[in-house]
DNA sequence: AGCTTTGTACCACACTTGTAGTCACTCTGT
DNA sequence: ACAGAGTGACTACAAGTGTGGTACAAAGCT
């Protein structure tokens, strides 16, 4: 029973979420380095951002001596599913599917992209059908 | 020469421009009823955030005598589009195509979405090959 | 052994956000 | 004409954020 309501990580704090995601198991002085390629910050905002993202839980540490070594608590897929989420509750009252809609509407595709997301979605129709041949 | 960063509207204040897109041009009373049919909040604090609203420039005030009528100053299919391009761009470095991508494989989609879906990008993509040939 | 670097813990401070309260004015019904 | 309701301007205030400073211990270099 933990975790109901999402952790509400910040703008700032993604980009040290993805520094973890990227190598995860580093010390502070490695996460620093990897968000100061793309963030100009002070490394001590960065450590300001990381110690909240573990009160926050979204990052768990591994205490080793005097160091600390950083991995994400939570899944960056899952992160991407919520936000998604989030935004189609905002703009959609909750369908992911007006979201999609809208976005293969009004973002600009190209020919290729558009060929693309196709052949995902004759992918995923297959599948769909299997599992409900299988399953029913 | 305006509005550079694009007017960060929270999420209190999105339901605020859902009452002013769903009925334009009404007066602060009007708006109110229309949030508070869905949130709980206090008169008060709807004025606020609607005078917070007008201050970012996200809605446009037009005074006749004593009442203000308010009207949206930000489309909302562009609101959409700009969120869908800054999550995008937090966790695919800013390819709509790899979070469309992303949506169709980790979204739950029934078969009829997915019909409804590859329709769209058949239209899509017929009225870009015709805008192709007509261009160049 | 002492100084420098590295690292963590705690503190600071302005700005934003959620959520309202107060003051002062106007409109409206009696 | 006055009381009460509606309206807008300004104020409040705690929690959250962005950004970074201080203090102090451990580790490593000279």
């Amino acid at each position: 029973m933990s975790k109901k309501e999402p952790i509400q990580v910040t703008d700032a704090e993604w980009d040290v979420m993805d520094a973890i995601w990227t190598e995860p198991g580093q010390a502070a002085g490695r996460i620093i380095e990897l968000v100061q390629l793309n963030r100009d910050w002070n490394h001590r905002t960065i450590r300001t951002l990381l110690r909240r993202l573990v009160e926050k839980g979204a990052v768990e540490v591994e205490v080793d001596g005097t160091k600390h070594f950083y991995r994400a608590a939570i899944d960056r897929d899952s992160c991407v599913r919520s936000a998604a989420q989030s935004l189609s509750q905002r703009f959609f009252s909750g369908s992911v599917r007006s979201l999609l809609l809208h976005l293969v509407e009004h973002q600009d595709l190209s020919a290729e992209e558009i060929d693309e997301l196709r052949t995902h979605l004759d992918a995923k129709q297959r599948s769909l059908s299997k599992k409900r041949k299988g399953k029913s």
